[in-house]
DNA sequence: TCCATAAAATGAATGGGATTCATTTATTGC
DNA sequence: GCAATAAATGAATCCCATTCATTTTATGGA
């Protein structure tokens, strides 16, 4: 929408007047950047350049590339829909919960395997969602001990999920070796295919069916 | 076990009167790197090194460091045990398929995002797995059409659940912001927790159990 | 108010890593 | 027997993250 950043003489050496950087500008510069180029794009020298500052700058402000990719990765998490906890049935609000989480992710599917080393301490947002997500399955009745590893598992189909809505068609087109795999072959020539949704779409919808389904049965066991 | 690899006087230019390298030297040296020194420790010329040749010897062989990896992923498959689909009864089988699966790749996390984009063309091994897998799920009565999506939705369970595997025990400590969490936090205490097995185990657990009770009952509706 | 200290920039290395290219030598197919 | 090609070496090259010395300014305590 803006006409992009003014070309901007930098200013010279020395600590600046007013603060220039901060997390919130460095995050927001970040995600700007990953949605203009993609996460190759990301590059510390690239963001040091759309925030009108020297590379070295950003080092004040954090430690490491991998900083930058965890404040991206909470702010990305603000963007999962998690409003059916609030008002639908459990499995209604797990659903909605699941595919928004995935469509997300599938889009910056580079932070995953961030988010598994990323300690919630230094992830509110993220922390929020899993409160309210929490919440929810209290209130449908979950017993507490089967609620984290409940929403871990969600989580891991999700993230899964998140590659493969990522890969390519024709992944799995058997090409030469056809011959040798006819039963694959075959199963992926076959393989069901609704309206406008493609094969990870529907195996999505599938697994959190199953998922879902099975979840409710097995809490009350 | 063996002593290391000679120090080995290199050759000098110009090629070589037999091969020095191949597919299966060059994979079966990148996986012992990798069981040595992890992945940080596969660098093209680290691989190099432990072939005793120049890095740029390997460009005659792969087009890039992604070649390299690819050939390893399908190596690493051929260690999934897919042995319960010639024997036990389609539960059983997945569960055992799927155990084993997830360990494999706990250990080859970095693996994961590469799968997402190998076509099976590429990876025998991996589609050796795959007619194992079909052919069991057949025999078990399973509607063609629904072979792949459940195949798919498994595996992204499993891919999510090995990068979970790897995370950091404490990463779900709240820490500071326990307070403003206060049901996240307390269902992070009051987890289920069997005699050694991780959180990370119990998770995959419980939900494993649910894709396929749930998969079991979508398969005939 | 003044000063010592810390904070926050710049600019110039540094070093690791993948990849390329010119060159050399040997094999292979015609 | 020769031309073309394959498969090495060795020396760049480029891209990136990160570090360090230096500069300038803010800030908090006497």
């Amino acid at each position: 929408m803006a006409t992009n950043a003014a070309p901007a003489a930098r200013r010279s050496a020395g600590r600046p007047p007013r603060k220039v950087l901060s997390q919130s500008l460095i995050t927001s510069a970040a995600v700007k950047l990953i949605n203009a180029e993609g996460y190759p794009g990301l590059t510390m020298a690239a963001l040091a350049r759309s925030l009108n500052v020297a590379p070295s700058a950003l080092y004040n402000h954090v430690e490491s590339k991998q900083d930058v990719l965890q404040w991206v990765e909470d702010h990305v998490m603000t963007m999962v829909d998690v409003s059916g906890f609030a008002a639908e049935p459990w499995a209604e609000a797990v659903r909605r919960w699941a595919w928004s989480y995935r469509d997300v992710f599938a889009r910056h599917a580079p932070l995953i395997p961030v988010i598994a080393v990323l300690p919630v301490t230094g992830a509110p947002e993220t922390l929020k969602m899993y409160e309210v997500v929490t919440a929810g399955f209290r209130e449908s009745g979950w017993p507490e001990p089967l609620i984290v590893p409940a929403i871990i598992a969600l989580e891991s189909f999700i993230y899964g999920s998140a590659f493969d809505a990522t890969a390519p068609a024709d992944i799995f087109d058997t090409g030469d070796l056809a011959e040798s795999t006819p039963l694959f072959t075959s199963a992926v020539r076959n393989q069901q295919l609704g309206d406008g949704a493609t094969p990870a779409d529907v195996a999505f919808g599938l697994g959190l069916d199953a998922m879902i389904a099975g979840l409710d049965r097995l809490r009350e066991a």
